[in-house]
DNA sequence: AAAATAATGTGTTTATTTTACACATTAATT
DNA sequence: AATTAATGTGTAAAATAAACACATTATTTT
């Protein structure tokens, strides 16, 4: 990274070492960290977003998110714009990937590094929601501030490819969670319907559900059985991934 | 994104304008590309590097990279990087992710957007390569300078998830190019052995592959019919992409 | 208390996809 | 002319995914 060249001309071949003390202030950028914190509740995906308080975006959402501190690991920068606005710790987190095109932000060159997080909203529940704060549905999201939206969209793609390879999915959870329950996670993520009986068949045969032996409450229906996901039954059996599919 | 709250603590909310112009110096950071440019040749997949020109990391190989001009899109950083090394425009690029550790760069903070990029390396080996860049055998690197093993091998991960998705190994190799060819891409970015005769099939189902009515020259057996890429007949056969495969 | 409701729990059959596998052909080389 | 080394081609078996229906249980309604 960054050993070699300076400027756009490359002339000639110049040290980070001498980089840094030569052009230690003008060549350095604001970066941030965008946090896309999606739940899941009353059967629908969602993403927690805040009022934007730019004059430019009067009145439109926009993600959680704040400068990166000089000091400060980008892992560690997003989980404490978790832990500010939700009260997690511990949470389920990813990066996305940096959108950096010069024009995103209306006060100038600001890089932003973007996560998406994915936590139990029952639990989130709990702590203050600011009125500045709000859960919305992820499919009902026409605009948001700043390059927001494009962000949200990746996010989301990211998140459909991932929920497909990896138990993510227990994330937006509580432990004790039913078929039906899981299924209405991945059903609104990947926006579609699955066979109710293939679905348990397919999450059984990969053993790392494990019956509790208790079952829902206050349901007004037959109620069905509790599992939660036993992590390490899970241990990386790794598929044999090796296939071509466009 | 970065436009709530300023430092660790949270005490007030502040407009990110007010932050720009307040903290201006202080919050901003080094940004630079790191580009991992594969290559295929001798049938391996290769990737090009450099010889570091730090003191701490004499002798060592490292990525190519640059500083991100404030001035400049972080595409166009790591496309000037691409020109400036391997004289090629137009050149497969994806970003893959930012590393951003605290002590990934001896000269103090400096966050590195990586990015991966696919050339045909008979196209670039007519340019000049100095004695400090090697294409080097992705398989055969136990270490390189600063984190850049560790951006290899994401990069090397991605591209292996992608190739298994999206037509890119084209990239790698010259317009025309024989069936065996394109499975020695495929053989050596995901390190397995395939089925000849499956592989083909395949790839003429899908059907973007067009025979240009040539074979190979100057191979020491039968030759084979040369095809190339069309990309206008792979457009976007949607694969419906739902399912669940851990 | 009985009937209606709404969801749970469970296997089999069919279709699709993937894998395994062998021999005649062609051009170059010996 | 014989040998070599790879190309070109199809079918059968296995594995995976998709389609599909009914009895059961707790709750709610009548």
């Amino acid at each position: 990274m960054a050993s070699i060249v300076k400027g756009k001309e490359a002339k000639s071949i110049k040290s980070l070492l001498d980089i840094q003390s030569e052009v230690k202030v003008i060549n350095r950028i604001a970066l941030s960290v965008d946090c896309v914190i999606f739940g899941f509740d009353e059967n629908k995906l969602k993403v927690l977003l805040i009022r934007s308080d730019l004059k430019k975006f009067q009145g439109k959402w926009s993600l959680l998110g704040d400068l990166v501190d000089p000091k400060e690991e980008l892992d560690s920068a997003a989980n404490r714009i978790l832990k500010q606005r939700t009260g997690l710790d511990d949470v389920y987190l990813e990066q996305v990937r940096t959108f950096g095109c010069l024009e995103r932000h209306p006060a100038g060159r600001v890089v932003t590094v973007a996560y998406y997080s994915l936590i139990n909203i029952q639990h989130h529940k709990l702590k203050i929601l600011d009125n500045e704060l709000h859960w919305h549905d992820v499919n009902d999201i026409a605009e948001l501030a700043f390059d927001h939206k494009r962000i949200l969209d990746s996010s989301y793609e990211q998140l459909q490819r991932r929920v497909q390879e990896h138990p993510l999915a227990f994330s937006l959870l509580p432990k004790k969670f039913s078929m039906r329950e899981l299924q209405n996670v991945y059903e609104s993520i990947l926006d579609t319907k699955m066979d109710r009986r293939n679905f348990r068949k397919k999450f059984f045969a990969m053993d790392f559900l494990v019956d509790i032996g208790q079952m829902e409450q206050d349901v007004p229906h037959r109620p069905g059985k509790l599992y939660h996901f036993n992590y390490s039954k899970y241990e990386k059996k790794k598929k044999k991934w090796v296939g071509i599919d466009f």
